[in-house]
DNA sequence: CGAATCTCAGCGCAACTGAGATCG
DNA sequence: CCGATCTCAGTTACGCTGAGATTC
């Protein structure tokens, strides 16, 4: 039960254990592999769902992520390159993100009073109530991981925090709960 | 130890920690939200590590997986419509991407014999040179999941499994070791 | 002055739509 | 004739580089 926006219809094996076959025939690291191609197939399904979700409401993830980070600072505003630091994007793109919220009616731009070389992305009262909806929304959905118990989400969340961390996205600190 | 594409610097604390409590105020499904941020976030680190390391190859992952798909198939060529449907991507970005590994001289592209409406995309020598020299290095690179153990790395396969297999992926069978 | 912030123009890559050619 | 396969043209989205304007 989903959207699958790529391929088509459901192929009749899984891909992964039918590549793992050969795989492990010729080289190794077979588990990596599967992880890997785990997470970038994972990725593509489930960014295909939430997109479809949230089109409804003018959005794309990306944007609902950004319309989130201001929905919960402080001043319901932040600087552009805050913005970029947090949600991994570079600073063009977050230009071009900003500039679609602010199409909609969601976010307008202000200078910083702290810093005449920076702009703020504020969220409007419009941003607010598109946020909460399409919130309800993408939790009916279970984020399109309805497949997984309380453990799995755990699991997986500490596991790919360690790749994050591994990485360099942050700098160290203990797991919260 | 890592690339970091998208953003810039570490951040002093992990965005998705930051975000949880926040989230945890206003909504629910604290573990969904984390569990999919902690998707997204990772398949866009891990990507950009792999693209920074297929590049001296004239790869990317896309372009390295098709050539993957074509060196495990029986006589090292398939249709055009199998691979799509097998990589998940769309008939035109097939084309596209075997274009462009013609174009690297590591395919070639056939008539099918079996059908006269298709085209079969055939790996060359070179096809196969490069395909084990990229794997090697990508190897050496843990595919970027260097930080994850053995039990990890099979937890979030088994994990995103589920995903797949409730999204449609693939028709359902049990995992196979 | 150098460095930081932001925007714009332009390029590359990839997904998609719609159309057309070819063949089963 | 209908449907399937593939390619091409054109659109859109998005990430990046390079450049420029502004300000610290």
């Amino acid at each position: 039960m989903a959207s699958k926006k790529g391929g088509g219809k459901a192929l009749p094996f899984d891909p992964i254990d039918e590549a793992s076959r050969q795989w492990a025939r010729r080289w190794g690291a077979v588990e990596q592999m599967r992880a890997v191609t785990s997470l970038m197939r994972a990725q593509q399904i489930v960014i295909g769902e939430l997109d479809e979700i949230l089109r409804v409401h003018g959005l794309t993830f990306a944007r609902y992520e950004a319309l989130v980070l201001l929905r919960f600072s402080q001043r319901g505003a932040l600087p552009m390159k805050e913005i970029g630091s947090r949600l991994m994007v570079h600073p063009t793109s977050v230009t071009n993100t900003i500039d679609r919220l602010v199409g909609a009616g969601l976010v307008v731009r202000r200078p910083n009073p702290e810093d005449g070389r920076g702009v703020l992305a504020a969220i409007t009262e419009a941003g607010r109530q598109v946020v909460e909806v399409a919130t309800r929304d993408l939790m009916n959905a279970d984020f399109g991981l309805a497949a997984l118990g309380e453990a799995d989400r755990a699991g997986v969340f500490a596991a790919l925090r360690r790749v994050r961390a591994e990485a360099g996205d942050f700098r160290d600190a203990p797991a919260s709960a």
